[in-house]
DNA sequence: ACTCCACAGGAAGGATTGGGCA
DNA sequence: TGCCCAATCCTTCCTGTGGAGT
């Protein structure tokens, strides 16, 4: 039934993006250097996740690069440092080396960019939340480079820029993406569907009832009818069916969230493995069940069990990747997981911590 | 009203890693 | 070989928070 699985991939980029001319034109307006080869303002770009924020730069950093000769990097904020930013910008510029080592000190690396951009180039920082505005100013401050800064709260976000960092994006743009209308995701979908599944297997109805359903997530949409397409092939059916429809979105689901796990570390993974086969766990029961099980689930690895303190940051990871979530303030806090039945292909965590603690936490009587 | 407790999360600094260099 | 440098991840220490207990 999936004639080009990869239609449905993240990193698909249609020829054009739908029902975003305007966004396109704003954007493009703001980093275009036109024929002078200067560079304009710096922009920025946000909106709730999965409506495109980032197939719009790709798409815009092509058509600059193909009108006017202006090469793009694109680089993934979420847990980089400031040195890590720049390191990268300059790994992804076409100009730049391609392994640049972590040890260089950050004003060298700064030099070398300075040398890998012509008269004007584009970076976007994708997810650039957790970047304060300010550890950013050596890559605004490069001659020829224009910055996307993709983030949820730009408020936020330009209340800890200086005055240059400002001055930058107000000569820029500031371009915020919606959800999409039912009707214009499902002619996204319906473009998917003609590219990448055999004639006539989807009807338009189902298109925007998952467009509907998905709430105008692009993403979610995308994923969802490549799962229902998945579910009737292995169903046998000739064509999409309702139930198939309906049983996509938690395959979706939790397929996003399956890669999620699975590319990270052994350390997070074994709190997640813990929070999941008690259901529900305090803090406390947590930390108890960790120590009992850290030594085994880490032997023969190179990770070794890790504080209290630590295994605090990487549980709010989890919550900010939408595996965990929880309630509750203090000593009363509680964690479960998003998807109860989450596991990956994985090594000694689910032994582990399935032999030593059990499978539904039913021994879990050893709270703090 | 007060103290205690368990926890979150920021700040500071240490250990480790790995490439460059004399 | 030993030192330097920068990044990363960690621990320790600390403050703040809010419910529980007295």
């Amino acid at each position: 039934m999936i004639v080009r699985p990869e239609v449905f991939e993240e990193d698909h980029l249609p020829r054009r993006l739908l029902h975003r001319e305007n966004e396109t034109q704003a954007l493009l307006g703001a980093l275009d250097p036109g024929t002078t080869g200067t560079e304009r303002g710096h922009a920025m770009l946000s909106g709730p996740s999965g409506v495109g924020k980032t197939a719009l730069t790709r798409y815009c950093c092509g058509e600059l690069r193909e009108s006017r000769d202006v090469p793009s990097a694109h680089v993934s904020c979420l847990g980089a440092t400031p040195g890590t930013i720049v390191r990268r910008t300059l790994e992804d510029l076409p100009d730049g080396p391609d392994d640049v080592r972590h040890n260089v000190p950050r004003a060298t690396v700064v030099e070398l960019l300075r040398d890998a951009v012509p008269s004007s180039a584009v970076v976007v920082l994708d997810e650039a939340d957790d970047v304060p505005a300010v550890a950013i100013g050596e890559l605004s401050a490069v001659r020829g480079l224009s910055l996307v800064v993709i983030c949820h709260d730009p408020e936020a976000w330009l209340s800890t820029a200086d005055r240059a960092i400002r001055e930058r994006v107000n000569a820029g743009a500031h371009v915020r993406l919606e959800r999409y209308g039912v009707a214009e995701l499902g002619d996204i979908l319906e473009r998917r569907a003609e590219a990448g599944l055999e004639p006539d297997v989807v009807s338009r109805g189902q298109l925007e009832r998952i467009a509907d359903d998905v709430a105008g997530v692009a993403r979610n949409g995308i994923q969802s009818l490549r799962a229902a397409a998945e579910l009737a092939a292995e169903r046998g059916h000739s064509k999409v069916r309702p139930p198939d429809v309906a049983d996509g979105y938690d395959r979706a689901r939790r397929e996003i969230r399956r890669a999620i796990l699975e590319s990270l570390p052994l350390g997070h993974r074994l709190l997640h493995a813990l929070v999941r086969d008690a259901g529900e766990i305090t803090v406390g029961a947590l930390h108890e069940r960790y120590d009992r099980v850290a030594a085994d689930v880490f032997y023969g690895t190179d990770t070794v069990p890790v504080g209290e303190r630590a295994r605090r940051n990487k549980l709010r990871k989890l919550v900010d990747y939408d595996l965990l979530d929880y309630a509750g303030a203090n000593r009363h806090r509680v964690y479960w997981p998003t998807e109860p039945n989450l596991t990956v292909p994985d090594d000694a965590v689910q032994v582990s911590t399935t032999r030593i603690c059990g499978r539904d936490g039913s021994e879990n009587s050893t709270e703090r």
